[in-house]
DNA sequence: ATTCTTACA
DNA sequence: TGTAAGGA
């Protein structure tokens, strides 16, 4: 049927994403990154806004998909949403992009 | 050194 | 929200 062939390019770049995919790294590094303070970070995952990867895990874990929806979730407030707003518009704009993450993630595990 | 919870300014 | 205390 259709068999594809794939550059090398392309397949390096299916490399960075596997990679990307299975980053996990802890609070210090979300809120160096992300810019949003520890405070905020453990605030909105209290208030159930974010899920840390790991919850039986001593610290907590975040994902690519985790810093992604804070930098959202921070944007949009710097637009002037709520903050419960906020997190219901990333919930929506991140729902297309969290399918093909599970995908990546199932095919490399 | 880094994160965690609780609590107070 | 920021920060300090005290334990893991």
């Amino acid at each position: 049927m259709g068999e594809k062939k794939i550059n090398t390019a392309d397949m390096n770049i299916l490399t960075d994403v596997n990679f990307l995919v299975s980053v996990i790294v802890a609070i210090g590094e979300v809120a160096n990154i992300t810019g949003v303070p520890q405070r905020k970070i453990r605030y909105w995952d209290e208030k159930g806004y974010i899920e840390p990867v790991d919850k039986t895990a001593t610290y907590r874990q975040y994902d690519y998909l985790n810093i992604k929806r804070i930098v959202l979730i921070k944007e949009l407030l710097d637009e002037g949403f709520t903050l419960e707003t906020a997190a219901k518009k990333v919930v929506e704009r991140c729902a297309k992009v969290e399918e093909v993450f599970q995908r990546l993630k199932n095919q490399s595990s």
